[in-house]
DNA sequence: ATTTTATTTCTACAGTTGTAGAATAATATT
DNA sequence: AATATTATTCTACAACTGTAGAAATAAAAT
């Protein structure tokens, strides 16, 4: 597990998991079109995706014509190094106040018994 | 719980967390005395007490000398409401992913456990 | 009533974020 | 080679964030 990867901006982090959902290295037109529930003008994007790369989250190719990018920062670390922050910026550490907040957080009881059986089953 | 309260940034959600952890309603001097592990200029803090009023999580009323800090959101709401936008937002609303996450996050196998535990007990 | 002191509100400013047009560079077309 | 097309990089700007000094205000003390 990687700590301390610094959290993203809603935008960048938009644009970071449409170019987590493509075949890498991934080209701005396959990120593009990832992110067609989220529309932005192209130059819009260009300006995310070299943010990403300054924050060191991705690697830029020069590709021909055009650019190819690919993450530097896995999605699972990513997720582990916020779930991480979350407990202890936002629950202060604490497992008790994380449970409730779950618990609280508008997940069925069906859901909630789904992620302790999740829970259980990546333990092994 | 109440949806889509707003996500506060660091220093504000520090202040906040301050807050909530006063007797309400909390006198600056209060709120002072739980940041001390964060400490900033008064002018700061009560900066960052004007911006939470203005975005609608404290009511500041006036007494005597000095003002007086409410919350308007509690803490479960918020943290209920940011759990669900950490679900929602970084795992894509998918529990396999957010349980992955949380595998992953350092967390040791009897803390994962404890976790579960909490759940199973807050279901009830 | 005047001065001191405590406390807040105003003003400020640099860095970040969301957004995108203008300028530039590189490739393809005629 | 000249021109049209396409993709990227520069530049820009308003809103938000972190931080705090300056100005104003109100209470307390003399």
């Amino acid at each position: 597990m990687k700590r301390s990867v610094r959290r993203l901006p809603d935008a960048e982090l938009e644009v970071m998991q449409a170019v987590w959902d493509c075949e890498i290295p991934a080209t701005r037109a396959a990120i593009q079109e990832k992110l067609s529930s989220h529309p932005m003008a192209l130059t819009t994007l260009l300006t995310l995706l070299t943010r990403l790369a300054e924050k060191g989250f991705l690697d830029i190719q020069k590709q021909g014509r055009g650019n190819c990018y690919t993450p530097t920062v896995s999605r699972q670390d990513y997720l582990a190094s916020q779930s991480r922050r979350f407990l202890d910026q936002l629950c202060g550490g604490s497992l008790t106040a994380f449970a409730n907040a779950l618990c609280h957080s508008g997940l069925s009881k069906e859901e909630l018994e789904e992620l302790r059986t999740l829970l259980e089953r990546n333990e092994l």
